[in-house]
DNA sequence: CTTGAAACG
DNA sequence: CGTTGCAAG
């Protein structure tokens, strides 16, 4: 154990012990070699005191769920412990592969949360589909670009609350073969950087969800291996920069923690998630104007059911 | 559990116990009234002493697997417990859904039986299928029906022994909306019957399999409900008839059980197996030198692993 | 490796 | 309702 947990250094405050282990795979290393100092991202140790309810905070939930109702099947989790052991005000979620029709059947999910709205992907059926599910009413909501012809696939939905705009996008992928990697970031990448820009003349933005992009080598188990893959091509994660943070936007996560490897993602396809192979595809971004009202922008890595595990963020109001 | 069963008189010696019932499912009927004194087919009590194998006798089986890949992941049950427990001297299968490349993982697939011979639809991968699996070599073998150009499918193997041609047919399901009725019938009962009678020159025929017709009204849980189905149409009924049974094929079954109510196959789509409402489409046709020769012609509905199950044939030498 | 749809039964 | 292969990730 000892011997797999030193490829990155762990602080000595988040050893875990054995039986604690099994429960806590992402304490798990698959990279061979500590690198420039990274430490592994402890959801137990590496957060900050809880606010209290008492405090004026809102708390955001970002997930890919990689399917819904498959998700509410599984059997040892539901969406609801979710919702009680994390006490979100907001909920987005990414990769729902609903259709049009399923959408009724999940409108009262979560009780206490009354106000949901849903995309659904018209060119291919149980394919992409972001959700907001909120306590709070926003104060308008919208679907898709609005400017563009990129809204066929339901891939985000806007709410704007009283003090920023709250985006849930699921970025296409690029692909097998990066097929789609020159309509990711030329048209999606750059339309929705341009209507970022819109809504910030107006109020500051959170972007959240899985923006299918592992933006640096930190942020990839094996960054030589994948330097062609989709999610992590120079293309991708210049574009990332470039219409993302270089425009304001401030990687929330990135910023409380420099120097720490937290993914959320593990492919399915080779067990990744017990050795921890992982990437960082979603984020919490915030305009500047935001960055210093974030109490805690978290990952919960140990949250099963889906390939991709959910983020947070604590905003103070 | 006594009314259920009153729905068909069932003999005194066919009546079960409560605790084989569960075991027995084949013993519940469908049926709301009584018809035409049919009985229910039990194999535990309508089926002749069986032959010891120092008589003189050839065990024929058949079953449509619907799926072989997925018939051999299912646990507490496998192909070699029926072989085990059945004692065949050859299996013929359809509907084993292989490709050209999966067979080679199942050619050997039951020990003691070396002569297996395997059909593959290459017009769509996954579809149709039929094989024979022999202890005992064949004179020789040949696939499809050879003269026509209905063979892309996979659905027909004929092995030669001393003293008869075994086929094993996989008959085309006339497809929801009828749509491929005339074909089934103009195209393939005809050709069939044809290669039969070609056959039969030589030597005596065994047709098996799911000829996916339900002959006449006591071979179908609800006639009436059936009457545009696919396997019970009119159609199919007088094709199975005209091509079949007036051409000298003998139906074992019936000719055994003339009135005895006894179906190899319930859809699963209203879970019909456990309510008995099922479909006898599965038979072995013998032609009529072989007819006097039948020692036993049986089902056996309590199988699981697919929506058919095993039928055989025990045929003194 | 897993989801979901589609075809077929 | 259940199998299969498929596209997608």
């Amino acid at each position: 154990l000892a011997t797999e947990a030193t490829s990155i250094h762990v602080e000595e405050s988040q050893k875990v012990s054995e039986s604690d282990y099994a429960k806590e795979p992402w304490i798990r290393f698959a990279h061979k070699k500590p690198q420039k100092g990274w430490v592994a991202y402890n959801p137990r140790t590496m957060r900050p005191p809880p606010l209290t309810r008492d405090k004026d905070f809102v708390k955001l939930m970002s997930w890919n769920v990689n399917g819904l109702r498959a998700l509410l099947k599984l059997e040892g989790f539901s969406a609801l412990e979710l919702a009680q052991r994390e006490d979100f005000d907001v909920l987005c979620l990414q990769e729902t592969k609903l259709q049009e029709k399923d959408v009724e059947t999940v409108r009262d999910l979560l009780e206490g949360y009354e106000n949901t709205y849903w995309t659904c992907s018209i060119a291919k059926a149980g394919y992409s589909g972001t959700a907001i599910i909120s306590r709070i009413k926003p104060l308008s909501v919208s679907y898709g670009l609005g400017i563009s012809d990129h809204d066929a696939e339901g891939r985000l939905v806007t709410a704007e609350f009283d003090s920023f705009y709250l985006l849930c996008a699921y970025v296409p992928n690029s692909g097998d073969g990066l097929k789609r990697l020159s309509y990711r970031i030329a048209e999606w990448d750059l339309s929705l950087s341009k209507y970022i820009k819109e809504l910030e003349k107006s109020k500051p933005v959170i972007l959240t969800g899985d923006l299918n992009c592992a933006h640096q080598e930190i942020d990839i188990y094996n960054p030589a291996g994948n330097k062609r893959s989709a999610g992590f091509t120079i293309e991708e994660r210049e574009s990332f920069e470039k219409n993302f943070l270089s425009e304001g936007l401030v990687d929330t996560f990135r910023k409380q923690h420099p120097n720490v490897v937290g993914y959320t993602y593990w492919g399915y396809r080779h067990g990744g998630r017990k050795t921890n192979r992982g990437w960082r595809l979603d984020y919490f971004l915030v305009s500047e104007a935001l960055a210093d009202k974030v109490h805690d922008s978290y990952i919960l890595p140990d949250v099963p059911g889906s390939d991709h595990c959910p983020i947070g963020l604590v905003l103070k109001c």
